[in-house]
DNA sequence: AGGGCTTCCCGA
DNA sequence: CGGGAAGCCCTC
């Protein structure tokens, strides 16, 4: 008998099937979709098993498998397919594919086995009446302070107590350290339990529920605080009953702690959580328990969408619109594409639910594609916050600069009143493009609506989309002040800012920068949860998901600069960014407020937001983007021509354009080449094409050809991004 | 990917 | 003529 197999290096020019001898001691064993031993080159490697047939015609002289990994490791028949759609609509390796299907303990190559993954956890190390004494005998302190929360807590994690103070403790030998192998399980959290379906909910449910055992996809609209989760989970146990299986995708599991109480609680033992903070082994864990039919549920970010359950009965995508389900790296999946073809393969329903969906998705239910359900209440009857717009053009003259007149009068009120403020800081993207700090004025791009991009080296501003260029000017082509240098402000400095102006204001930041330690993330939400301070300043991952009761304030203080990022779809990303972040105020009894300021207050995203109103928005924006013949009227793929040298990928963008332009269908478009977004990273030049077609045709296999051809070029290389999410 | 084999170039 | 670097090729 003789095996097919794949083996581990992700190269083009390997990624074809090998032929092996299947050494008797293992035919009866080896099946197809297992991890596998070979020979190949002088040395040994891994591969997987395609396909195993009796005889081999060609009189090539084959070398026999060495072992089998692991037996209980299969990719299933469904998987293997899976795989091979994922190649073909990403253009990556076959290999690759199967690599990114498989958790990184399993992964088709020689592995490093760092599975140590503890959490460490601090406990008093001498008697109660000791701790007491020392305490009584000494002055408040950080110290203290820890002494009194582990009387109260047997033990508490490390990373949540003050490292110096600590450190001091430990010295005393008043505490000591204890490492606990790190578990899965979730706290149980009784809050959500037995919770009736209102009626639009129960509409919802029951609309899915009769569509058990058909493929098809709903659109589960709803506004923030609509209760999708409780859908979710009454439709899951209806899949249990029928003896099936579910997936759930959440966008990021740090802002997803929630949910996942919520379905332990609901259904304990047969949640299975998969996720990047976890270590290997407990991916692998988790992988097992799925692989043995152990759990029915699986939870978890993007890659869950692979996880080897059978017999699925329902996929569920929460927060649809989230960009976390593109992968920004080869291969450049979408976990919806997946969804769709597994739910396909199982003859069974795909639901998208969000608060904002894309247009793509929006477009698509409205088309009948897929079915629409809206919710249009909150659950619990609370209104909606109160959005006001401000006009920073206005504020500027009566010298208000940072923070507008109003904002600064809700947060004295309301720190005043005992409640929290939020304040968002909008990111300004990776590349920067220039504002006016007078009027808020910025350059678009004639052809292509986005904002141009500053290159400081030329002084000149260009478009990364169709290569449109500029130079810059002096003074501000609208309102004719000499301040177009306006590049925006850190969380840091407004933090000093509030502190300086507020005395009451107990300030904690939340950005790329106080969040790279692990677990500071949750740290920060905790102690503001627990009203340790009242003011949280941070980027956009202040917006998702997270629930403060006592906060009541949202003030946005730059609603323009994620407006302003140079992608098409930067509006659409601000609509749903603020909407959400509008959401978070006045989440329990008292109404919340919302103040956004903003230099364009006219904009039709910005106005939207004042209603809370995503079908103007959708209306509106759907007109530019068919104007402009991008997505959902248009299909995109990006090409990246990348190089250590400028020249040669300068030219060969040029060819690579001609080339296409030569051999792709006459109606699609191609743009550029321009300079890539990062153009410039690692000393690594980047050249972009990006072409919109509406009929599929040739594309995929034109730019497959490419692709092929750069394979083996060492100096240039392209990244190919079918229906990118970023260009 | 990565090892082996060929080729090419320069100094003696 | 020799050795070392660079390029090319092959892997069941």
């Amino acid at each position: 008998m003789y095996a097919y197999c794949l083996i581990e290096y992700p190269i083009k020019t390997l990624d074809k099937a090998f032929t092996y001898k299947i050494p008797s001691n293992l035919q009866s064993k080896l099946k197809v979709g297992m991890k596998v031993l070979v020979p190949f080159n002088n040395r040994n490697v891994y591969g997987i098993v395609l396909r195993i047939t009796h005889d081999y015609k060609e009189n090539y002289e084959l070398k026999e498998i060495i072992n089998i990994e692991d037996e209980f490791l299969v990719l299933n028949k469904e998987l293997l397919l899976l795989g091979k759609y994922m190649q073909e609509i990403t253009l990556c390796s076959l290999i690759t594919a199967y690599q990114t299907m498989l958790p990184s303990a399993l992964k088709i190559k020689k592995q490093n086995t760092d599975y140590n993954n503890y959490d460490v956890y601090i406990k008093l190390n001498k008697k109660e009446t000791e701790i007491l004494a020392y305490i009584n005998n000494h002055r408040p302190s950080k110290k203290i302070n820890i002494l009194q929360k582990l009387l109260k807590e047997p033990q508490i994690l490390k990373q949540e107590l003050d490292s110096s103070a600590l450190r001091e403790l430990k010295k005393l030998d008043l505490v000591c350290e204890k490492k606990v192998i790190k578990k899965s399980e979730y706290p149980n959290n009784p809050i959500h339990n037995n919770k009736i379906l209102n009626c639009e909910q129960k509409d919802a449910y029951l609309k899915i529920k009769s569509s058990f055992n058909i493929f098809k996809t709903f659109l589960l609209y709803g506004v923030t605080g609509s209760g999708k989760t409780l859908i979710y989970i009454n439709l899951i146990k209806e899949v249990i009953k029928e003896n099936k299986t579910a997936i759930l995708l959440v966008p990021e599991i740090s802002l997803t702690e929630q949910i996942i109480s919520i379905f332990y609680e609901n259904f304990g033992k047969e949640v299975a959580i998969l996720h990047s903070a976890l270590s290997n082994k407990e991916k692998y864990q988790e992988y097992l328990k799925i692989l043995n039919n152990e759990v029915k549920i699986v939870i978890g970010t993007r890659s869950a969408i692979f996880s080897p359950l059978t017999n699925i009965g329902l996929i569920i995508i929460d927060e649809a619109h989230s960009d976390t389900y593109k992968q920004d790296n080869n291969p450049r999946y979408h976990a919806k594409d997946i969804a769709l073809k597994r739910c396909e393969y199982h003859n069974c329903p795909l639901v998208l639910g969000s608060a904002t969906p894309s247009l793509e998705d929006m477009a698509r239910a409205l088309k009948g594609v897929y079915e629409l359900i809206t919710l249009k209440k909150r659950a619990n009857n609370l209104p909606m916050p109160k959005v006001t717009i401000i006009d920073m053009k206005e504020e500027q003259q009566k010298r208000n600069f940072i923070i507008s007149a109003l904002l600064d009068k809700e947060i004295n009120n309301t720190l005043e009143k005992n409640e929290q403020v939020m304040l968002l800081l909008n990111r300004r993207g990776f590349s920067t493009f220039i504002t006016c700090r007078n009027c808020g004025f910025t350059y678009k791009c004639p052809n292509c609506e986005i904002s141009l991009t500053y290159h400081k080296t030329t002084n000149t501003l260009r478009c990364h989309y169709c290569g449109y260029t500029k130079i810059k000017d002096d003074i501000c082509p609208s309102c004719h002040e000499k301040a177009l240098n306006y590049m925006g402000m850190g969380t840091e400095k407004l933090a000093d800012i509030i502190m300086e102006k507020y005395p009451l204001a107990k300030v904690i930041r939340m950005d790329a920068d106080t969040t790279t330690k692990k677990g500071a993330h949750d740290k920060i939400i905790k102690s503001f949860k627990n009203l340790e301070y009242n003011v949280l300043i941070g980027t956009q991952m202040i917006s998702k998901g997270l629930d403060f009761p006592k906060c009541t304030l949202v003030g946005i203080i730059n609603a323009d600069d994620s407006l302003n990022i140079p992608d098409f779809r930067s509006s659409e990303r601000t609509f749903s960014l603020l909407n959400q972040a509008s959401g978070r105020a006045g989440r329990s009894t008292t109404p919340g407020k919302v103040i956004i300021q903003t230099f364009s207050p006219d904009n039709d995203t910005i106005r939207a937001l004042e209603n809370h109103d995503y079908d103007t928005f959708y209306k509106k924006e759907m007109n530019i983007r068919k104007i402009l013949k991008y997505p959902p009227y248009y299909y995109l793929a990006n090409i990246k021509i990348a190089s250590k040298n400028y020249d040669e990928a300068s030219s060969e963008a040029s060819k690579i354009k001609k080339y296409l332009a030569k051999n792709l269908d006459k109606t699609s478009i191609i743009l550029g080449p321009s300079t890539a977004s990062n153009f410039k990273r690692n000393n690594i030049y980047r050249f972009s094409i990006t072409i919109k077609y509406r009929y599929d045709n040739s594309l995929k296999k034109v730019i497959k050809t490419l692709d092929e051809i750069y394979g083996t070029n060492k100096n240039v290389f392209l990244e190919v991004d079918i229906n990118p999410l970023y260009i």
